[in-house]
DNA sequence: TAGCACTAGTTCAAATTTGAATCAATAGTT
DNA sequence: AACTATTGATTCAAATTTGAACTAGTGCTA
């Protein structure tokens, strides 16, 4: 194995790393638009994929955000009415977070402001190819790291 | 122009996020085994491709951070005897950031354990087309986004 | 079933990050 | 030169994020 980047290598990992952050920043811009955090609009928008609920560890360890620090947004979220916090049948030591119907108004209504920024500012700028390749090299990497 | 991802759309944008993210994390964790954190790594680093140190906003907008929380860090950094600041000649206004010996120091000895993990986790998971993908897409990405 | 390790979630204090307001210096206009 | 707009950096208060305790519940094992 070698032990130093060429500077290919090493541009192609600033480049994830920018590209990363700067497309989260932009979505940001977006999100506020609609009274919510980058992390928020995440949180909710893996809620709504699941009807029954999502365990707090599952939430965190997807999103990339600490165990207190998810504690910390689902009770912003709480506060303002969009999610529910229940206790789960089978192991009284989990909390499932709920979807309220004014949280999944509120995504939904978020939704396509983050699809079209999405697509203007990565999609649509690559070849189908490019993003085949993207999609399946990083997801190796996310694989790796998990 | 399109107004819906479609699933691999979808998954290629999680993936740059998610890998993004979790690189940045990994990256947190070896920094931290020499008394850094990621951000003060990354300033250090590109101090030391500067000569003639860098501008308060130069590195804020490449670094993908806000000025004030720019200036946090770098005094962060003045404090730990890393940088020093100097105030530009030909331009008053301008605070420029250079680094000391003794933080250059800091920053090289860093350096091996971060290519290596840039390495393991992510160029030698990859083919060489792949990375040279991920190197132009991304480019054009964060170029589009600046 | 008692003891022990492990897991899930929260609380807490400390560190970081941000945006808004501010101050200082430059550039452009009349 | 005087005015104005812009730019660069900092300060400040508020919001967020984290890791280290801590509490409570589960499951294993003797």
């Amino acid at each position: 194995m070698k032990e130093t980047l060429d500077s290919g290598e090493l541009d192609a990992y600033f480049a994830l790393v920018t590209a990363g952050d700067l497309v989260q920043r932009a979505v940001s811009a977006q999100c506020s638009e609609h009274g919510l955090t980058p992390l928020q609009f995440s949180i909710l928008a893996r809620l709504l994929d699941a009807k029954d609920g999502l365990r707090m560890s599952d939430l965190a360890d997807t999103l990339v955000v600490s165990r207190s620090g998810l504690t910390y947004q689902i009770g912003q979220l709480e506060k303002a009415g969009f999610v529910v916090r229940e206790s789960s049948d089978s192991d009284s030591r989990c909390v499932v977070a709920q979807l309220t119907s004014t949280g999944r108004e509120r995504v939904q209504k978020t939704f396509p402001g983050h699809v079209a920024l999405v697509r203007e500012k990565f999609i649509d700028l690559l070849s189908p190819e490019e993003v085949a390749t993207i999609r399946t090299a990083l997801e190796k990497v996310v694989a790796s790291l998990q």
